[in-house]
DNA sequence: CTAGGGTTAG
């Protein structure tokens, strides 16, 4: 063998397991021997510096080449893709054909799949384009690639048709489009998918059972899954380390709520991925077991195993929602140890949680200084900046991220809908919903609608809404008309309200929610009768609300109150500071607290709980016995289930007025932040 | 020499 291919077959070796010391030795060798301007052996370079995360050196050696050919070009993109910046791979792509170097196969299937990664559905049409041209359409490689990037794009019919006309399939292409339908959340298509499969006498491998598996997941199928668990054991790929299916299997279980069998699937893994190790870890985590979750954590951190950044986001999407400053903050700082803690995934997840914590200030910094935004990046920052009332920013973000050529999806529009609503910008988003439907027709759902209707009903245009209801090509469902039906309480329109009420009852008699707005709504207009009647109702068919629950996070431990919660040792305390707050604002801003608003207020407490205090109150007043407000910190944050009761509401905010702190409130929708006797919300929420 | 499918975050 001559030295070259001595040299390449070491640099493959050094791509291959991610050697990267060993590959910066071979570089110097080839250098001193000479060998520094070959090809081929740039190449293999540009790979290797790829592959061990160095993108910086790879560009390096790819500009230094004297003459480059269509591999070069494709090694660097790849790189660049597998690194997490599909963007630079486009760029790179048209840079290219100003080179006049024609793609290959392999150059048309990286493109196409930083498209689909980017949701570019115009850029990867392109491609398609070419690809049609060259009849580069008709390779397996190529045309399973634009199968994917039209599922990723949410073209799913594009994907199906891609798929029948294909002349030849491989278990790949059988593969994407279960895939595409997962992807759509469409997990009755790809169960029928692999029936055809099998029918077709195509063999399932590894990743058709992952996708699979994630199907009944998605479907909540255990049976179906336990099949599929079945048939993995009779062929004996489960539980060896090499495959992907073990942390789809526990996946399922986890999803399924089947934790204890979860547990016994990884338990027989003989080695243990990281996958597995993430699903079980978040099983815990969601069914509120944080000390198992963060005991499995540490474990996997003890590991041989790196701690990947699909494990550290979702570990931090579950701080994020249960509002865990404390733990999420450590996590943060734990993250910038590790290499996957530039994940861009990672970096979302820690946006979302500290943005669900109320820390806008740190999100918006960590926002600005990230090296690449995708769109899930600024969509958490519009949903954060939207339920902090904060609407104009929140507009503002979504004209920016235009501007940083990123398409705003469904979810995107959703986030800057409501922040309008939120924030009673009209016109804006009468504009973006126009503009949404224009151009993504198949992503609008129910929710837009909702938005819309909450937006319309808020200013009062009760007609327009309920119109919006009856003309959208949508099945309502009975949130949006819940969302109605709150405009109409808003605007006192009783007949309105009481046409819409039987609806609801109609279609969701069972939530006792709809009952107790109902019943709202009568009371308002003095209706006792009515409004009696509703409630007998709701005793009568045994409903129960979900219990209000508040917390407070005071030196790392999270307090936890019901309404008129004795439990708490520092309860005497808690009454004595919160009896000296109201004499306080009576004196110093007369205020009083108003009893008649609890009267018939039962919107989220019971009328004997609001004679008695709400959770809310027992949390600030342990706050404010305890110090929780440590030296130099004006700014408390309270947590609730529920939404803020409107009682609440206005005691904090008078309470800003008197102890000039600012009160952060996280309830069930959205963010209340109180300064100067204001809140964020606008006193609309 | 370059490549395609799976787990995560809104």
């Amino acid at each position: 063998m001559s030295e070259p291919q001595v040299f390449a077959k070491l640099l493959r070796n050094c791509s291959k397991n991610h050697l990267l010391g060993q590959g910066v030795q071979v570089h110097g060798a080839i250098v001193k021997m000479g060998f520094g301007h070959d090809l081929m052996l740039n190449n293999d370079l540009v790979d290797m510096y790829g592959k061990c995360g160095m993108m910086e050196v790879a560009c390096d050696v790819f500009d230094r080449m004297l003459e480059r050919n269509v591999v070069s070009w494709t090694a660097l993109m790849c790189g660049h893709l597998q690194n997490g910046n599909a963007r630079e791979s486009l760029s790179l792509f048209s840079k290219m054909g100003y080179a006049e170097v024609e793609p290959n196969e392999f150059t048309l299937s990286t493109n196409l799949k930083a498209s689909g990664i980017l949701g570019i559905a115009e850029n990867g049409m392109q491609i398609h384009g070419v690809c049609a041209k060259s009849s580069f359409e008709w390779m397996p490689v190529v045309g399973n690639s634009i199968i994917d990037m039209y599922s990723k794009c949410g073209r799913i019919s594009d994907a199906a048709r891609m798929f029948s006309i294909m002349p030849v399939r491989n278990v790949i292409s059988w593969n994407s489009m279960i895939a595409g339908y997962n992807i759509e959340g469409n997990g009755e298509k790809a169960l029928l998918l692999f029936q055809k499969m099998q029918k077709n006498g195509e063999v399932p491998d590894e990743y058709t059972y992952t996708s699979m598996l994630k199907a009944c997941s998605c479907l909540g199928a255990v049976g179906e899954g336990t099949q599929l668990h079945a048939s993995l054991i009779t062929r004996g790929i489960p539980y060896s380390a090499q495959t992907t299916v073990t942390g789809a299997l526990v996946d399922l279980y986890v999803k399924c709520r089947h934790l204890f069998e979860a547990r016994r699937v990884f338990n027989q893994i003989r080695q243990k991925n990281v996958i597995s190790w993430s699903a079980l870890i978040l099983g815990y985590a969601q069914e509120g077991n944080l000390p198992e979750a963060m005991y499995l954590f540490r474990q996997l951190r003890e590991s041989r195993y790196q701690v990947d950044g699909f494990a550290l986001s979702s570990l931090i999407g579950v701080f994020a929602d249960f509002a865990l400053v404390e733990q999420g903050k450590q996590m943060h700082a734990y993250t910038i140890k590790i290499p996957s803690g530039l994940d861009i995934s990672v970096v979302n997840s820690v946006l979302d949680m500290y943005l669900k914590c109320g820390l806008t200030d740190e999100a918006e910094i960590l926002f600005r200084e990230m090296e690449a935004r995708n769109v899930i990046s600024w969509t958490v920052m519009i949903t954060g900046y939207g339920k902090h009332g904060l609407g104009k920013e929140a507009v503002r973000l979504f004209n920016e991220m235009q501007l940083d050529r990123i398409e705003p999806d469904g979810v995107t529009y959703l986030a800057v809908l409501s922040a309008c609503s939120h924030s009673g910008l009209i016109e804006e988003s009468q504009e973006y919903f126009s503009r949404f439907c224009d151009s993504q027709q198949s992503k609008i759902k129910v929710e837009h609608y909702a938005c819309m209707v909450d937006l319309l009903g808020r200013a009062g245009r009760l007609k327009e809404a309920k119109d919006l209801i009856q003309k959208m090509p949508l099945k309502p469902t009975a949130g949006i008309w819940q969302t109605l039906l709150s405009a109409c309480r808003m605007h006192g329109d009783l007949d309105m309200g009481r046409e819409v009420g039987e609806i609801l009852l109609r279609l969701d008699g069972n939530n006792p929610v709809n009952y107790v707005m109902l019943s709202n709504l009568y009371a308002d207009s003095r209706y006792w009768k009515d409004s009696e009647r509703i409630r007998h109702m709701v005793k009568m068919k045994g409903l129960k609300k979900e219990a209000g629950r508040s917390w407070v996070e005071i030196d790392k431990e999270v307090h936890y109150f019901y309404n008129g919660d004795g439990t708490h040792p520092l309860t005497e305390k808690i009454h004595e500071v919160l009896k000296e707050m109201e004499k306080r604002m009576k004196e110093e801003i007369g205020y009083v607290h108003k009893v008649n608003f609890s009267l018939h207020d039962v919107d989220e407490e019971s009328k004997e709980d609001s004679l008695r205090v709400h959770s809310e109150k027992l949390a600030i007043g342990l706050a404010l016995v305890s110090g929780g407000l440590k030296e130099g910190e004006r700014l408390i944050r309270i947590f609730k289930n529920l939404r803020v009761c409107g009682d609440c509401h206005t005691f904090i905010k008078n309470l800003t007025k008197v102890l000039k702190i600012v009160f952060v409130v996280r309830d069930a929708n959205r963010f209340h932040r109180f300064e100067n006797g204001l809140c964020s919300c606008g006193d609309y929420w």
